[in-house]
DNA sequence: TCCCGTAAACAGG
DNA sequence: CCTGTTTACGGGA
């Protein structure tokens, strides 16, 4: 990492002399007196540095071509274009470049394209020399406070859990979500107005937790909501690792929540469970009528679910951008792999903003940072996500499939599973094992709470492809497997559906009615409430060969199998359809036996190696 | 107003 | 103590 590439920043500038925290502005004096003026004079912000940075940028930033541009905002990478800065005076002491975009730049130039905050740290440290001497610790208040600070203000840099042993996280940039700038709408950082009601929200989670940790309305919801607040959590859950399938717990998981959650879209990482369908065409833009897209009225929904869409619409904004980026752009992307492209790092890619959540994933195999992990795939391979970076991400979720077809429609929903796929695949996974999703989710708490997620993808060693990849190469079959056929099927044979549904419901959209009602059943259901709870366990258990993505294993493999129903569940089910089939499809598509061994993160711990089996339990996964 | 930088409170590890 | 997240504030454009 050194800093092979140049530093795009002025080598010009100098550190100027600051006040010892005070990272670069003065305290009060007057920045902008001192500043411009500062050692350098305009001009070397001007000129050089800003050209050379410019470059770098570009230069990075080329390689995405479309997908950065293709963000909506127009901002391209935060960094080229984002760093507006005139031409004049620098703004900062070390230049025009604002912290993202340095933070931008240092990923960019690491191999893996990930770092971690300490790396970043040494980048600024190695590369500016304003930051020069702050490196040590003494000085380095300021600004890696700053720099914290950037990194989870902004849609643009995602963080993804870094097994290795107690690192910290790698933070790497989103493809598409980034443009700071002027994100699409996202409140990520600055909260105005909107988003007072967003952090409303946080805050009251938060401070639940910290009060009680009750679970109890975890979202906030829990008001009338009846179900609301759900689907977040799991997700958030899955993101991880295990958490914590207690039904109380619903909410709780603190961690998971931070962990994958990408500071923008809370709870996004509702949407990819059931995104729906979203019509590729559509994106709507703050708003998406979700409604139309879903299907599901959102009328109903109370005001905080109201925001929750919202922020599930960002969501699926970002699929949708994907998925439209499938269509239209890129077709292949770059081909050449960029400068460093390093296999792994492709892999890691987290992909598109609304995936951000997903992100979370990790490797299980990453051992440390510059892994090459590569092992399989060529560059190119990976690149899938490499390559083309964002988009393909979404591509390779999405267009895959082809075939199967089976049903019209699955192509929007397609983004359901992708999404979850990206998130195996963004978890880059290593080797052996896999990574998966598991998402258990205790989704429904007092009910009976029978809803879990689970998903649980195992990647094979090394995914074939981009496309495959997706799927993870291995899914297991069991799991999937099950799962797809029910869903194929589940016109057919609803019963499963249920508790697929239910499932499934709990990463959707809860507020229909006829979720509820669904719901209903579905916590009725005598054999759910102690599935969930088994399915659970078992997800977390890890092991079982039973879970399947969806966390609701076991359960329903095998077993139930007939339930009447003529819920309406249709809707859903078309839906779930989508998401079955496609997964199915993937699967298929791979074939590949597969156990999935979930763990997302099992690490060190046990080795996944084999068998699912026992391996998986071994986790804890309950935490508690 | 918006964006940015900075400080700081907090929560987990 | 480090990492992360979130608020809040002030300044510049």
């Amino acid at each position: 990492m050194e800093d092979s590439k140049v530093p795009t920043i002025d080598p010009d500038f100098e550190p100027q002399s600051r006040p010892r925290s005070c990272t670069w502005p003065l305290p009060r004096p007057d920045i902008s007196a001192v500043k411009p003026e500062g050692a350098d004079g305009p001009e070397s912000a001007a000129g050089t540095p800003p050209a050379d940075e410019d470059k770098h940028e570009q230069q990075q930033i080329a390689l995405e071509p479309e997908k950065v541009v293709v963000s909506e905002g127009g901002v391209v990478a935060g960094v080229g274009g984002a760093t507006p800065r005139k031409g004049s005076s620098r703004r900062n002491a070390w230049g025009n470049q604002s912290y993202a975009d340095l933070i931008s730049q240092a990923i960019e130039n690491s191999p893996e394209k990930r770092l971690t905050l300490a790396q970043i740290y040494d980048w600024m440290v190695k590369t500016v020399p304003y930051f020069k001497d702050k490196g040590d610790s003494n000085s380095s208040a300021g600004w890696k406070n700053s720099i914290r600070h950037n990194l989870s203000l902004h849609n643009k840099f995602l963080r993804v859990h870094n097994e290795s042993t107690g690192k910290s996280s790698w933070w790497m940039l989103n493809p598409e979500g980034g443009k700071t700038g002027k994100a699409p709408r996202r409140r990520a950082a600055s909260m105005d107005n909107s988003s007072k009601l967003l952090k409303s929200r946080m805050r009251a989670k938060q401070t639940k937790k910290a009060a009680a940790g009750l679970g109890s309305a975890a979202g906030g919801d829990a008001d009338g909501g009846a179900d609301s607040p759900n689907s977040s959590q799991q997700f958030s859950k899955w993101g991880v690792n295990s958490s914590s399938p207690s039904s109380r717990g619903s909410l709780d998981d603190p961690d998971m929540w931070t962990s994958f959650r990408p500071r923008t879209s809370s709870n996004a990482s509702t949407l990819s469970g059931r995104l729906s369908p979203i019509a590729p065409g559509q994106e709507d833009e703050d708003d998406l009528p979700e409604e139309g897209l879903l299907g599901y009225p959102t009328g109903n929904l109370p005001p905080t679910l109201t925001e929750t869409l919202m922020e599930e619409l960002d969501l699926i904004d970002g699929l949708t951008l994907m998925t439209s980026h499938q269509g239209g752009a890129s077709p292949s992307p770059a081909p050449p792999a960029p400068p460093t492209p390093l296999p792994s790092a492709s892999t890691l890619l987290p992909r598109g903003s609304g995936f951000a959540s997903f992100r979370q994933l990790q490797p299980p195999g990453l051992p440390q940072p510059p892994p090459s992990q590569s092992g399989g795939q060529p560059s190119g391979t990976q690149c899938g996500g490499n390559n083309n970076k964002p988009s393909n991400y979404g591509n390779s979720l999405f267009n895959p499939l082809p075939g199967p077809g089976s049903q019209g429609g699955p192509t929007q929903y397609a983004a359901h599973v992708p999404s979850s796929l990206e998130a195996l695949l963004t978890s880059d996974s290593p080797p052996p094992s896999d990574v998966m999703m598991t998402q258990v989710d205790p989704l429904m708490p007092s009910p009976g709470g029978a809803g879990v997620m689970g998903m649980g993808v195992a990647m094979a060693g090394g995914r074939p492809k981009p496309n495959q990849l997706l799927m993870g190469k291995g899914l297991e079959s069991h799991a999937l497997a099950p799962l797809g056929m029910q869903s194929q099927h589940l016109h057919h044979h609803l019963p499963h559906s249920q508790l697929t549904l239910g499932m499934i419901l709990s990463g959707m959209p809860q507020d229909s009615p006829q979720l509820s009602a669904l719901k209903s059943q579905h916590t009725q259901l005598p054999g759910v409430g102690p599935h969930h709870g088994g399915c659970l366990s078992a997800n977390t258990g890890g092991g079982l060969p039973g879970l399947g993505q969806f966390g609701a294993p076991s359960c329903f493999l095998p077993n139930q199998d007939r339930l009447p129903t003529d819920l309406d569940i249709d809707m859903f089910t078309e839906n779930l359809d989508c998401d079955v089939e496609y997964i199915i499809n993937s699967e298929l598509m791979d074939g590949e036996g597969i156990d999935f061994d979930f763990d997302p993160i099992m690490q060190s711990g046990q080795s996944y190696s084999g068998p699912s089996s026992t391996q998986s339990s071994a986790h804890n996964w309950v935490p508690s």
